[in-house]
DNA sequence: AAATCAAATGTAATCGTTTACATTCTCACA
DNA sequence: TGTGAGAATGTAAACGATTACATTTGATTT
């Protein structure tokens, strides 16, 4: 007999007992004699019984299992919320699907879908953008949202505090001597975005900070978009000497702008959000934001927990602190 | 009546047919009368059914579901392959289980234990190490090894040509002028830090470069590993004046070195693997081999298609040709 | 109009578990 | 030794789909 076919029954069959004995030793069942549990647990030792969850599954409709959408994975800030997010479902006994979004509402919406006929217990979603009607077809599915908001739909999020780690940065900048900076900043559908320029706007405000229209750029979040603003920042006239950079990418973008320019760029510092590899080795930097990305995730997954046990608690935003890494 | 609770049988009282016609349906089945098909597909939308693929799964025993194990995810370089798996399985239906091993043997066991108990079609692995033996746990599921080999146990593979692609290197460094190259070298438990050091080797011996033991050093592939490595290099006497380093992370580490000794290094020349973010900005870069990522994510998942499909072909390893990156 | 046959549909078993409910043990106690 | 109660076990019906096989329908032929 092929170990594939050897289900509860077969099981069963072999220790002189019923299914529902072997499924209750399976569950830690409590009302199984002692002895009986041991012969049980001796055959499925023996014959290399192993549970099909899919049957369990059905059965109990709990998959153990729970959806992730992130909008790409090459992404070392989205992968370390996954690394949070899988470690902590992982000791909880649940796994995870991973699926990209590739930023499109549209193939978002199907992926979730998909979740939804996977039955998975849960989802846990870095929004594309800033909508996000189409979240509601995961219905009465437990759904976290990580570090960006979205309008059309309210759930559980976690996000960092992104407007008091600009709040902050700028008020440091202004600490080291800063008057003027300059701002360059992520796509404004995004809520991070936002929180970000605000907190960099108010802080301007408070403090005095001269807010030059000129030299407040929006793009994206990408690298391409990093290099083109700040090449386009520092070939101003005005360009200021204290820079603002929104995320990593585009700093990555902006580095490579001062690296390729051979130019040199003396007085030049640029504050940047998200400490991930050799950040505080380009050029000019001095100071980093620093998000707690994998608690973030691990945060994100507690809460997810929390709900698909049936707390009823109200629905709740947390915002993780930032912290700042000041390099000179 | 919930919409959680429309399953074939309601949509086939609504319809007044059969479940099987709606299964029919669902699975475009020629054989059921277009206007019959008309009616059912009308009352699926007008009711929002869904199918359940867990109960779906149960009967045809095919979950559309693969796993993919890696060793970390906080990695551009793995997640590149997972985009590409993710990418092509996606469109042939199929859904991806993400799986950390923290380079542990036990864990990645007990991952692969769970992929089987979840029924996965099949699953791609990238190993944490060389050794294999509980890969078998996987029976008859397919499985395709990814960027590193092991022993025992056989399956298809994709990997890179690391041989070559360290051969190519050291002999365009010798046209650049080299005399001697220094190595920096992953862990010799992996198979591509065999290889890396194979090619390197072996082109020393073709092409009469010196071979100095002193300056052919191995740690492993993290960051730290070559940030120690390098400094050691750097700080030897007899330091050669090209020095190939193993992989990205050995790079960033070589890097943060060079950046933070605040030395100069005139003359210094930097082979290295790994085509990643800034890595063509590093210190004293001359020349990187770029490995084919997502190509290699893409044709495991390929070859695994076929696999699940039922594919008997002898078991094969492809090892994709990688780029020269010349920088000066 | 009866016979034939293919096309369309229906019936009911099945996938491998879990679990409500029914039954049978076991043993302390009268 | 019979009784009763609780513990242990068994029986059988789900869970929601698919599908082999049986049946019905309806067109075509004679």
């Amino acid at each position: 007999m092929s170990k594939k076919d050897i289900t509860v029954k077969e099981v069963a069959r072999r220790a002189g007992v019923s299914t529902a004995t072997i499924s209750r030793v399976l569950n830690g069942d409590s009302k199984v004699r002692p002895e009986t549990a041991a012969r049980v647990k001796e055959v499925i030792k023996e014959c290399g019984y192993r549970v099909n969850r899919t049957a369990r599954s059905l059965k109990t409709r709990k998959t153990y299992t729970v959806g992730i959408v992130a909008p790409e994975f090459k992404n070392d800030f989205f992968m370390s919320i996954v690394t949070g997010v899988e470690e902590t479902l992982k000791n909880h006994g649940y796994s995870v699907i991973l699926c990209s979004s590739h930023e499109s509402r549209e193939e978002e919406k199907n992926r979730l879908r998909l979740l939804k006929e996977k039955n998975v217990d849960g989802a846990i979603i870095i929004p594309g953008s800033s909508r996000g009607e189409h979240f509601s077809l995961m219905e009465d599915t437990p759904v976290v949202l990580v570090d960006r908001l979205v309008e059309g739909f309210t759930s559980d999020a976690v996000l960092s505090d992104n407007f008091q780690g600009s709040y902050d940065a700028v008020r440091q900048a202004v600490d080291m001597g800063a008057r003027a900076i300059g701002f360059l900043g992520g796509d404004k559908d995004l809520t991070s975005a936002r929180e970000r320029f605000e907190g960099y706007a108010q802080a301007c405000r408070d403090l005095g900070v001269a807010f030059n229209e000129e030299t407040v750029l929006f793009g994206d979040y990408h690298e391409d978009s990093g290099y083109r603003l700040m090449k386009q920042l520092m070939e101003s006239d005005g360009a200021p000497d204290y820079v603002f950079i929104s995320n990593y990418f585009m700093h990555v973008g902006a580095a490579r702008y001062l690296l390729e320019s051979g130019r040199d760029f003396p007085g030049l510092h640029v504050l940047s959000f998200d400490d991930l590899p050799l950040a505080a080795f380009f050029p000019c930097i001095s100071l980093i934001i620093a998000q707690p990305m994998e608690e973030i995730g691990r945060k994100a997954a507690d809460l997810l927990l929390k709900r698909i046990d049936g707390s009823t608690e109200k629905r709740q935003t947390f915002r993780l602190p930032t912290s700042m890494r000041i390099l000179n």
